[in-house]
DNA sequence: AAAAACATTTGCCATTTGGCAAATAATGAA
DNA sequence: TTCATTATTTGCCAAATGGCAAATGTTTTT
């Protein structure tokens, strides 16, 4: 069963970043390859030079990777309506040491990497908008993680819940506590506490 | 008295990032004005348009802002050798909500956003470049950022040990306290047990 | 040098979080 | 449905960190 899905996402959230006109959209459009991943799939592994580039249409992704101790650690998740990108290695064509995976259903918009800079090369935009859309995206990640250290722990699941609303419930403990920097049963706790 | 200031390690920093011909690196020679501060003294403070971008030549800066709470919170340092915006609002040219002090006596290589946009216009690789080095500063923000939330108070301040040497006997505990996330009295109690 | 202002350490105790294992609940497979 | 697997909760106690105020140490000013 496939799920219908539409670039309108993709190409209003393109415009937010630089103009393009019809003909440069229709490019973008033919350029792109919808992926559909089940809850749980992996989109990119570690240890592999990411080759592609996702805008998620539908769904959660998170980041993820094992830290010195061997557990698992979520870097973070990347909502609906933002790229995905592994910020460490895509340009440097150097593998991974984290991986992304479908934390619900997900539909995404994928670029090759020849795509995207087929594109690049086509389309005059196309490199400061990505550039724009990177920096956005980072700059919104280190916001959300420096003042993470400054709270305690209740009151970063509380902003966890804040933004991801309906989604504390559906993933289990063992992300969402890693991505707060608590453990499993700590975080159990808190949920009763509140 | 004025210290001796190169051009040195800033040119040698943009050439990581791109290639310039001499005839660029004397244009951006003569945009850059060198401008020095004392130790605690503000490079930008909250509340105003930050108008410059400055290479760091010599000393170590923080970024900071006060929290919900009213505690003066420090989000980075950033060390010698690299660049310091605002990543919140140069692009946006809105007011910032932090503000950029000098850890130890400093010795800044300024761009107003004139010359900045001057040199944007002038150079044609001038854009990618910084770009390149935004984006590399960000990475490296979110990858330092992100791994502590996991580790203990003690790690992270061993952490930055390494990372800052020489650094964390000269500054008031208060800076570092807050960047690492715990009080005074915490960070005061793992220095005596190391 | 003395005083004042500021920074750091320490004691005391409360609160938060972790570690581990057992109990319970939820999910998925046969 | 029933069994097996996996996820979550809970109890118990230890360790880490916070809050506050007093003591001590350091720096700056006069």
């Amino acid at each position: 069963m496939t799920i219908f899905v539409t670039m309108d996402k993709l190409i209003n959230y393109l415009l937010e970043f630089g103009q393009l006109n019809q003909q440069q959209i229709d490019l973008i459009i033919r350029k792109v390859q919808v992926l559909e991943l089940k809850k749980g799939d992996y989109f990119s592994e570690a240890g592999k030079i990411p080759k592609q580039v996702a805008f998620i249409e539908k769904g959660i992704l998170r980041v993820c990777y094992y830290n010195s101790k061997g557990d698992e650690i979520t870097k973070y998740f990347i909502d609906q309506n933002n790229f995905a990108v592994d910020i460490n290695s895509f340009n440097q064509k150097i593998p991974s040491s984290e991986y992304v995976q479908a934390v619900t259903d997900c539909a995404l918009l994928v670029f090759s990497t020849e795509s995207f800079n087929d594109l690049s090369a086509t389309i005059i935009q196309w490199d400061g908008i990505i550039n724009k859309i990177t920096e956005k995206a980072l700059v919104e990640k280190v916001n959300k993680l420096s003042p993470m250290l400054a709270e305690d722990a209740t009151t970063r699941y509380l902003n966890f819940l804040e933004k991801f609303p309906n989604l504390a419930n559906r993933i289990p403990l063992s992300y969402l506590a890693s991505y707060l920097g608590i453990t499993q049963s700590s975080l159990s706790r808190i949920r009763k506490s509140i």
